[in-house]
Order: C-alpha cells, then sequence, then structure tokens
DNA sequence: TCAAAAGCAGACACCCTGTCCGAAACTTGG
DNA sequence: CCAAGTTTCGGACAGGGTGTCTGCTTTTGA
C-alpha cells in the first residue's frame, strides 16, 4: 500500500472528529468538553481517537492548523504575493487576507477564538501571525531606528495589536468592512500615533 | 467568640495557600498545579483546603481581588497623575510606570496573568489599561489622519500591543530594563514601522 | 480474494477532584 | 490555667477523566 495516499477511513474519522469538537465548541465551554463527548458526538471509539490524536489540545491544534492552512495557502500566497510585488509599498500583507478570512467564518473563529476558554485557538492563531510577521520582517529587513527596538518586540508589538483588532472586530459583529479595520490597521502601524497634526 | 475577628489559624492558612499557589505559578503552568500541589507547599491538609475555597479558581480569584486591588488602586493614581502632569510632551505615559510596576512585582504578575490561561487576571489588567488609554485619548484629543481609525479601534490596538510585549517581556525574564522597553514601546506607538529610512 | 490497515469495545492503572469523618491541635474567653 | 469552641489533619471514599493496551471485527485496496 502506498504510504503516501491516505486511508478513507482515516480522513473520514478525522472529520468526523474535528466536527465533533467543533459544534461541541458552541454548546459548552472548552474546558468542559471530555474525549468522550467529542468520541460520542463523532460516533469514534475512544480508542480509535488515541490513535489519530494524542489529547484534546492536540485534536484542536491540528484542526485549527489545517483550517489556518486552508485559509492561508490559498490566502497567503496571494497576500504574501501582492506584498511582495510591491515590496516596499505594502506592509504587513498578511492583514488584509486575515480579516476577510476572519469576516468569511466568523462562526469558526468565534468558536474557536470567542468567548473566552479556548487559549490554545488563540495561542495557535497568534503563532501563526507571529510567523507570518517575523518572516516579513525578515524580508524587509530589521527596523532602523533610534530606539531601536528588539525584532522579536517589535513581532509582539504587531501580533499584539493585531489579535486585539481583530477580535474586537469580531466580537462587535464586524460591522466594518475587513478593508477599512485593514486600512486602520495598516495606517496605526505603519504610521503610529503620531501627533503630526 | 466575635464573629467579626478573623482566627489566626485561618488567616495563616489561607495565607500559606495563596502564598503557594503564587510562588507554584512561577515553577510551572497554571493548569498543571493540582491542589494537592498547593496543599503540599503550603504545607496543608487537602482538606482543610476544601474548607476555605471551592476549587483552584476560586483560591486564585480571591487572591486576585485582593492583590489587583493593592496592586493598581495605589499606583493607578500615581500613573494617570504622572501623565496629566506632562500632558502634551508625553504619550501613553501610564507606560513606564506600568512597566515599572510589574517589574517589582513580578511574581504577582507572573501569577496572575502567567502564562495565558488565567483569563480573568489578564482581564481584569487590560481593563485598566484600556481605561487609562481611553482616559488619555480623550484628554489629547482624536488622532487626526487620513484613514481615521476609530477611537475604540485605536484603543484596542494600543492595548493590546501593551499587553503583548508586557507579557512576552515578564515571560522572557524581565531581562531588558523598565525604561528600555518603555522607549521601544513610545517609538513604535508614536513613529510606527515607517520604512524612514 | 486476502492480507494489511483501521476501527471498536472494554479493561486497566493512574491521577485529580470534592466530600466526609473522627481524632488531635490550637485559640480564646473566663 | 482550663475548658469550650474552632480549626486542622490525615485518611478514606466515590466519581470521573486520561491514556494505554489487547483481542476481536470490519473495511480497504491491490
Amino acid at each position: 500500500m502506498n504510504k503516501s495516499t491516505i486511508d478513507s477511513r482515516v480522513s473520514r474519522t478525522r472529520s468526523l472528529l474535528q466536527n465533533a469538537l467543533l459544534s461541541l465548541t458552541s454548546e459548552k465551554s472548552y474546558d468542559g468538553i471530555t474525549v468522550d463527548d467529542i468520541c460520542a458526538t463523532a460516533n469514534v471509539g475512544r480508542s480509535t481517537f488515541y490513535a489519530h490524536y494524542t489529547s484534546k489540545d492536540d485534536l484542536k491544534r491540528k484542526g485549527i492548523d489545517g483550517h489556518l492552512r486552508d485559509l492561508f495557502v490559498g490566502r497567503q500566497k496571494e497576500a504574501v504575493l501582492a506584498h511582495r510585488c510591491v515590496p516596499s509599498g505594502r506592509r504587513f500583507g498578511f492583514s488584509l487576507a486575515m480579516f476577510e478570512h476572519a469576516r468569511d467564518h466568523r462562526a469558526h473563529y468565534r468558536a474557536l477564538a470567542g468567548g473566552r476558554g479556548s487559549s490554545v485557538a488563540l495561542a495557535a492563531i497568534r503563532q501563526v501571525i507571529a510567523d507570518l510577521v517575523r518572516e516579513e520582517f525578515a524580508s524587509t529587513g530589521p527596523v532602523t531606528s533610534a530606539h531601536a527596538p528588539t525584532r522579536e518586540f517589535s513581532v509582539q508589538f504587531v501580533v499584539g495589536a493585531y489579535m486585539s483588532v481583530l477580535l474586537w472586530w469580531l466580537d462587535g459583529g464586524a460591522k466594518l468592512s475587513p478593508e477599512q479595520v485593514d486600512a486602520m490597521f495598516r495606517h496605526l502601524a505603519t504610521e503610529g500615533f503620531s501627533i503630526a497634526s
């Protein structure tokens, strides 16, 4: 049997488990969900669960990774491409794509990152963004300035700001368009609050 | 016996438990700490624990309430005062005071906000900062710009960035001085990542 | 068709939680 | 100082979740 092809049973099981977790998350808090709950909802044996994932967090993490990959592997290419085609013109190329994606999958985001419990999901999303930012900083070179913020400091700054406005935007119902929040974010990030009145 | 006076054994026990949780939080993640760990560290019987608190979270909550009060109610006044003394010259006046405060009470912050889990404490701290920022924006007037970020958007942006670098700084052992991180934060916040090479 | 891969149920040991109890230790008012 | 009232302690207990393992059944794909 070819190792590279995935047994249909495997993908079926994983899909069932992922969906089960997703649907359960909208019913109760993440912490309150047990592996048993997930298996019962998915109609999958508990031992089978552990044959695929090492823990509940693992399931969630892999699920998020997968979803984010879908979101980005397709999208990000565009975004990354966009900012690379205009290397000096468009910083934070991930921004717009991410906002759009968040709006399109608002329910997902709510379930995974919403409320307060699921710190795992938030951390995962944060991780993805942090990687994107680091990559961008690496390609555009470090920020040169008088006060010389550390590279990592800059990353934390941007990621924190981004996550904050992203969640705020979603919690508020995403009334502004992705383009609007993207513009505002990019403006503050590049220009800052300079009193250049 | 007067009900209002507290048995010395009671206050002793509670203090021991609070301190135990505090010191344990700097060793391992909050989730990884068990009631047994706390009791062992505090040299308190497990049944005694449950005579005072209903759960680990209860212990944390009651501790946070007390500590946050101590930490902020007194200090916050200073911080607010500080930025009012130099209203136009120094944006984000809370920044330095907050960094210093965080360093001085690092153990406390770790325990209260450490890792990522304890959303309760994080939310409380975040709230305090958000209020300070809002107040500052209100006094210095809105940011005028082409892309016109919402007032609240700006608040979320700054608070998110601040919390992010604050936690990053603390998690890394607070090796940089408060003055340094303050300078870096203020620089990025006011100037942004403008490519003004 | 048939061997390999995956699924399943259930048992197991382990850990953590929260409750309860009686005995021992302590605090405090008289 | 003493005795009553409290608190603490340690251990036992049931309940529930975790993660592993095993033998058996089903499904897959060549």
